[in-house]
RNA sequence: GCGCCCAUAGCUCAGCUGGAUAGAGCAACGGCCUUCUAAGCCGUAGGUCAUACGUUCGAAUCGUAUUGGGCGCGCCA
């Protein structure tokens, strides 16, 4: 309906031009949703925007332009209302058959191809696994895998991602975090180090190498910190202690260091894992930093940079110009002691990425990160891709409120909340929802006592519940042995203000999808499903469905049963369940 | 100091890329269950869209400056 009024408005200012009273087309024509259905259905500005160049009024212009219009038989009336928008009225007959067409296509209904197939990769959540995934970390994990769904929806061909930091020099902490627990199970008195990961998981992790395993890595702890500067709070070096921890570890452990980190590594990422999969986050790849690495293709990439003389060295260290491409300063790729930096890393994953074959890339990254962005860019172009083909969107944090005051997220210390727990206390579909309520460039206030203990008051349930009244609707129709037949019902009965309402909000549905896909805003649809509900619940308090006048019943609920069809619809791709009953 | 993000009702936030009288949810107040689920509905109240200029037919939206908050500015990841 929206395409063919905007098609007839492009063929009518076409025509103006060709008659001279135009001069160019607009850069764009806009047909909108009105607001206000005093102001008619849909409405366009246009005659607004051509004014100056028609040289005349806008009201002048409107007119000019509704009497070049072609006039459909769908279109019951155009009005010239306000400063000179020409407002559109559909026809009731015209309006109603959004709910054959909801109906006819059902579960696909709202699916598109503005995404042409285009192939995209979008990675997300990529947390680091030396713990389980925070809270913090469940905001991109929501996100990521809703834009994923809108992107799918719309035609795109999505293949997520989760980059795995395997590599580098905390998961050698991690590491000696797990071996020193092991160690005390094993009986050695020792201080644990400042800067080690504290959380119970780690002692978890310990535990289970002791009981497969027993004694086998067992050494005197005097032994592993023989020669170790004090510590950080002893009033040491906190950097120096662990690192010199992690090569004695290393030293005298040998093969057995690698064999705990694989443990360590396995047993987090496989919680990671299924923590997500009960989220209802699913990657297609897993990729290893460690496997760049391995592949030398982390190596390669630093030759070709060096091959094209962007890179330098200083101090011992190589550099990468990337002011250059923009950045501010310039950036370490390789340390003076020999040891990749994750950037390098990095630059070798984007190249990766390029190489297989996406039309677009798309990184879900916090945006304490966004310092990293021209860094990142200047690699693509100076291993001569284009940059544009990466998009980076930025969620902001989500500051946890526990009691009124801020809770602090430090894997570190070990004192944060899960995103486990916190799905266990307020659902899948609670925390699904509530995360993507917020632009994701918004800061979030996520108030753990609220959304624990007042659980009926989010937002969530307000959809769930119009969905599951209808189900319970159809299930009162069913025993009173009445059965939907839409090709019975008479649509044009549907003429209270409030069932109008309905029409129009339904067949906004499919803008909305489009217009969260392309700018990766899932709250809209979230808004969106919140509206329609609210009509619904309206609907449901001033009429009855089931009625004595056999048509006007069909016609309600073939009315309902279409919103209920875009309620799930809606639901199921922001991975919100859909209940038949509450 | 420089860069990025943000500032809208008492609180948490929308505002469809510049449009018509600025909206919702909580919280407050007043109504609605002998009727398909009251996790609901209806109504009232609540605003100098941080401030000041500017751009134009028209600004919460765009530009500049100021104020106030968040984040970033490692041979960490």
């Amino acid at each position: 309906m929206k395409d063919q009024l905007q098609e007839l408005l492009t063929k009518c200012v076409q025509d103006l031009i060709s008659k001279g009273i135009l001069k160019e087309m607009p850069s764009k024509i806009r047909i909108d949703h009105t607001k206000d259905n005093s102001h008619g259905d849909y409405a366009t500005n246009i005659a607004l925007m051509l004014s100056k160049q028609a040289k005349m009024s806008p009201v002048e212009l409107a007119k000019i332009i509704i009497d070049q219009f072609e006039q459909k038989n769908f279109i019951k009336k155009i009005e010239i209302a306000g400063p000179g928008f020409i407002n559109f009225f559909i026809s009731q007959e015209s309006s109603s058959s959004i709910v054959n067409e909801i109906l006819a296509q059902a579960a696909s209904y709202g699916c598109s191809d503005i995404g042409q197939g285009k192939k995209v990769l979008l990675e997300y959540v990529s947390a680091n696994p030396t713990g389980p995934l925070h809270v913090g970390h469940g905001r991109g994990a929501a996100y990521g895998a809703t834009v994923s769904n809108l992107l799918r929806n719309a035609g795109f061909i999505v293949d997520n991602e989760y980059y795995v930091n395997d590599a580098g020099r905390q998961m050698d902490i991690l590491t000696v975090s797990i071996y020193l627990r092991y160690l005390t199970i094993c009986g050695e008195d020792l201080r644990f180090p400042d800067n080690g990961y504290q959380g119970q998981y780690i002692n978890d992790i310990a535990q289970g190498i002791y009981e497969t395993s027993g004694q086998k890595f067992h050494l005197k702890s005097d032994l592993v910190f023989e020669n170790v500067c004090r510590d950080g709070t002893e009033g040491g070096d906190k950097e120096v202690h662990i690192d010199q921890l992690i090569e004695k570890a290393k030293s005298i452990l040998g093969d057995g260091f690698k064999a705990v980190f694989e443990v360590g590594i396995e047993s987090i990422l496989s919680g990671i894992k299924n923590d997500l999969a009960e989220f209802g986050v699913v990657f297609e790849k897993w990729f290893s930093e460690q496997s760049l690495i391995d592949s030398g293709l982390s190596e390669s990439c630093i030759s070709k940079l060096k091959d094209s003389k962007n890179l330098y060295e200083k101090d011992g260290a190589l550099w990468f110009k990337t002011t250059n491409y923009g950045d501010e300063k310039d950036r370490v790729v390789v340390r003076d002691n020999g040891n990749h930096t994750y950037f390098a890393s990095d630059i070798a994953y984007h190249l990766e990425k390029l190489n297989r074959g996406y039309d677009k890339i798309i990184n879900v990254w916090g945006a304490d990160h966004h310092g990293y962005i021209p860094r990142v860019k200047a690699s693509i172009e100076a291993l001569g891709h284009n940059s544009d083909k990466l998009e980076i969107l930025l969620v902001q944090f989500a500051n946890l409120y526990r009691g009124g005051s801020k809770a602090q997220m430090s894997t570190r210390s070990g004192s944060f909340v899960t995103l486990e727990d916190l799905r266990a206390e307020v659902g899948n579909d609670a925390a699904r929802f509530f995360y993507i309520l917020r632009k994701s460039e918004q800061h979030m206030d996520f108030d753990l006592d609220l959304a624990k203990s007042k659980t009926n008051e989010n937002p969530v349930y307000y959809i769930q519940y119009a969905h599951a009244r209808i189900c319970s609707v159809f299930k009162q129709a069913d025993e009173k042995e009445l059965e939907l037949d839409v090709s019975q019902a008479n649509l044009s009965l549907l003429t209270e203000e409030i069932e109008k309402d309905i029409l129009r909000e339904l067949s906004r549905f499919r803008s909305v999808l489009e217009s969260s896909a392309i700018q990766y805003e899932p709250h809209q649809l979230a808004y969106y499903l919140r509206d329609l509900s609210n009509h619904f619940h309206s609907y449901y308090n001033a009429c009855k469905f089931i009625v004595d006048d056999k048509n006007l019943t069909q016609s309600r609920l073939a009315l309902i049963n279409a919103t209920q069809q875009i309620l799930k619809n809606g639901l199921s791709i922001l991975g919100v369940g859909a209940p038949e009953s509450m």
